[in-house]
RNA sequence: GGUGCGGUAGCCAAGUGGUAAGGCCGAGCUCUGCAAAAGCUCUAUUCGGCGGUUCGAUUCCGCCCCGCACCUCCA
């Protein structure tokens, strides 16, 4: 069974296979532009690109899958941050980098075998801009700025299906503001002092010095990783319009080819059944929900309840049940462990995408997550599969192995790290001398002394969990 | 207004022209000094509303109601 992917080009489900003699998938996807936190909405898009990266290698082996998602280092976002810090673009964009970084490394996501940068690949901007001045695909402005002319691309709109909206305005671009209009959007953007700050590079011929516009840094970066034409480009429905037709428009223009062979787009996530914003108190970083106590692991659990090209409703009870759920398919995974005395390094080393086509019981949840990446129903089918097995087989042990090889490949396909050594929060000296009590009096047959003590710390915001030969403590949950 | 996506149990969420996966929560039982953990069992006569097609629709069609998103620099 092949990787089937909804492509938002024609709207069906299309076999995911490499064009090139070379046989490596490639593959862009529009990453992150580094202004501030990324938001647990922007993860979800790339949580979802990491899975299908990973179905990718496991599918088509390591070393032939070449994933590339670039970091928008300059915009109007990144500039406009670091004039209201008073601190140069690039420590901004710096700092925000690396916390990008921290963040994806928590949710185990893999890194993309290139992460280029906008300010990196100027030259390579430049150029094509130049070649679209020269061809009548782009014109000057007055001010330096160059547009690109809409007019001259005659499938302009067929990604969005937007043909039809009043595209007939000139092809003089009037706007003093230097927004896109409606007939072009910017290629490159004039140096203004007052908004701009000290941000700018030579243009290209003929234009003023000024920085690039958002749309060509990826067409660039795309072209020089990977070449004219790739397999597959994603990111989120917001991109859809105007930002990957106007890829589309350029690179093709441009380069004389088709840029990409196939287009998917990820819904957005809501919270709370609505959009995300500061001012309705559920806009969520990474960082918000590991602070109230929930894993990293259990935030990517989250984010793939459901259909990736569905809106997908989060709250704080749907990742509590996400941390449930985790918890529920260790349990799974250390029961089939136990059967053949494999340890946690080992079901690891199972990951390793291998080209082993047995997939065991969890055959339907790996077909699940082939076509068009259903990780709800793939799940469905780990558990559906995992509860009904019977452990007590004595017939099957020397099956046991294929059986956590496979839940092995499905866990680094989902990018679940079950065994992830999470730092456990330092119990105070005096949680431990209260705890160390209890357990005295219960050891003394105390008990109304030790339910007593158990309240108190429970008081304090502990959990005691008494076991055959002692006790653990852990903080209390919610 | 244009374009697109949805409305399925307390919550999250799959799915199919043939009679509703899964997870969470909850309940009961076993176990347990208590608590936790673990195990077993149970939890939608019904899929926003009204019509239509059909032997049969939650699934196809029409209309209506509601929600969400995009419509020039938001993943």
């Amino acid at each position: 069974m092949p990787i089937r992917l909804h492509d938002s080009l024609t709207r069906s489900l299309r076999e995911l296979k490499p064009a090139q003699p070379d046989g490596v998938f490639r593959f862009y996807n529009c990453g992150p532009t580094v202004y501030a936190a990324a938001h647990i909405g922007n993860f979800r898009t790339f949580i979802i690109n990491d899975v299908l990266r990973r179905l990718l290698e496991l599918e088509f082996g390591l070393g032939k899958v070449k994933h590339v998602r670039n970091l928008t280092d300059v915009d109007d976002r990144t500039i406009g941050q670091a004039k209201a810090e008073q601190r140069p673009l690039a420590e901004i964009t710096k700092k925000w980098t690396a916390h990008f970084h921290a963040d994806c490394t928590a949710l185990n996501c893999l890194p993309p075998h290139a992460e280029p940068t906008a300010t990196g690949y100027i030259k390579e901007q430049v150029s094509m801009i130049e070649v679209l001045i020269e061809q009548g695909n782009a014109y000057r402005a007055a001010d330096g700025s160059v547009y690109f002319k809409v007019s001259s691309f005659a499938d302009y709109g067929k990604l969005s299906r937007v043909k039809e909206r009043e595209l007939q305005a000139t092809d003089t671009v009037a706007d003093s503001d230097h927004k896109d209009s409606v007939s072009g959007f910017a290629l490159w953007k004039a140096h203004k002092p007052a908004e701009d700050g000290d941000v700018k590079w030579p243009g290209p011929r003929g234009a003023a010095e000024g920085r690039p516009g958002w749309h060509i840094e990826c067409s660039a970066m795309s072209k020089a990783i990977l070449g004219d034409t790739i397999d597959l480009h994603t990111g989120g429905v917001d991109l859809l319009f105007p930002h990957h037709e106007n890829e589309i428009a350029q690179s093709q223009c441009c380069n004389g080819t088709t840029f990409a062979n196939h287009w998917y787009h990820s819904e957005h996530l809501l919270v709370d059944g609505t959009t995300m914003s500061k001012s309705k108190g559920n806009y969520y970083t990474l960082g918000d929900l590991t602070a109230k106590g929930y894993s990293a692991m259990a935030v990517r659990y989250a984010l793939l309840m459901g259909h990736p090209r569905k809106q997908l409703n989060f709250t704080l009870d749907s990742l509590h049940a996400a941390e449930s759920a985790l918890e529920r398919l260790r349990k799974i995974a250390q029961q089939f462990m136990a059967k053949c005395a494999c340890t946690e390094t080992e079901f690891s080393t199972y990951k390793h995408p291998s080209g082993i086509d047995d997939w065991s019981i969890f055959g339907l949840s790996y077909d699940a997550l082939r076509d068009d990446l259903n990780t709800p129903m793939a799940l469905g089918w780990l558990f559906e599969w995992a509860n009904k097995f019977d452990f007590s087989d004595q017939d099957k042990p020397y099956r046991y192995e294929f059986e956590i090889a496979a839940l092995s490949r499905l866990m680094f396909a989902f990018g679940f790290d079950l065994f992830v050594q999470t730092e456990k929060a330092q119990t105070p000296a005096a949680i431990t001398a209260l705890a160390d009590k209890r357990w005295a009096a219960k050891q003394a047959k105390d008990f109304a002394g030790a339910d007593a003590l158990r309240k108190e710390l429970a008081a304090a915001g502990w959990s005691m969990l008494d076991g055959k030969d002692g006790y653990t403590l852990e903080p209390r949950k919610r």
